[in-house]
DNA sequence: TAGACGATAGCCT
DNA sequence: GGCTATCGTCTAA
């Protein structure tokens, strides 16, 4: 049986906390404070051959009910479907054609509210993130901590992790024992947070619902 | 069923 | 910093 450790050392086995899922109550906060909120936990994959990799969440930004740029805005479609679900569940959506991008359903049932995961920084198994992300078979862990691409920014990680829409969307993200799930970290504090517009959209444009951890190496853009 | 449009990323200057 | 490949999805007809 796989044992999620917090740490940078997964041969650690001595008894440290197991990595304890968001609670559903954690995704029915406000969204823009489930964004902001969201900074420093952790996203935890187990991959098909049991290898585990763990991200830290350093960049999000909101997308809510009324908000033009919210992919709901126009209503329910198939494509959009899981926003519509049970908070906590994940929501993929495929950005031009050929990026999955990972969002964490927010507000009740029925309230298509979520928030997009833009990056991440490595905590385990950098090598194996930036190995899906190649397509190669070698990687070292010092490589992978210094490449962005495993991380900084939304197709990227999706891509490092290993999630597609096919396997992913409307996935419980509270289930320790499943293959992907979110995970608290250590409170963010206000002043190491930076709040600013988002990124790439055109309509909601000046909201200021972007969050990151300002010193993080890892944000996709400043 | 054709046409328009991106919640991007990579390459080039 | 600018340019653009590339294709799933929506919309109109």
């Amino acid at each position: 049986m796989t044992r999620f450790v917090r740490g940078y050392n997964t041969s650690v086995t001595e008894t440290v906390p197991a990595y304890s899922p968001l609670p559903v109550a954690f995704y029915l906060e406000p969204t823009l404070l489930a964004a902001r909120n969201l900074l420093g936990a952790f996203v935890v994959r187990r991959f098909a051959d049991g290898e585990t990799a763990v991200g830290r969440i350093v960049e999000t930004e909101a997308y809510t009910v009324g908000d033009p740029a919210c992919h709901a805005f126009r209503g329910k479609t198939q494509a959009n479907a899981a926003m519509w679900g049970r908070p906590g569940t994940a929501y993929i959506h495929i950005n031009y054609g050929l990026h999955f991008c990972l969002n964490a359903v927010t507000a009740m049932d029925g309230v298509p509210e979520a928030v997009l995961i833009r990056a991440i920084e490595p905590v385990t198994n950098a090598a194996r993130l930036l190995r899906n992300y190649t397509g190669q078979t070698e990687a070292t862990e010092a490589e992978a901590l210094s490449d962005k691409r495993i991380g900084a920014g939304p197709g990227r990680l999706s891509r490092a992790f290993a999630i597609s829409k096919p396997v992913f969307n409307g996935y419980d993200l509270t289930d320790a024992g499943g293959d992907l799930f979110l995970a608290a970290g250590e409170p963010v504090a206000e002043e190491a947070v930076t709040t600013t517009t988002r990124i790439g959209i055109t309509k909601g444009a000046d909201f200021p619902w972007r969050f990151y951890v300002s010193a993080s190496r890892w944000v996709s853009r400043r």
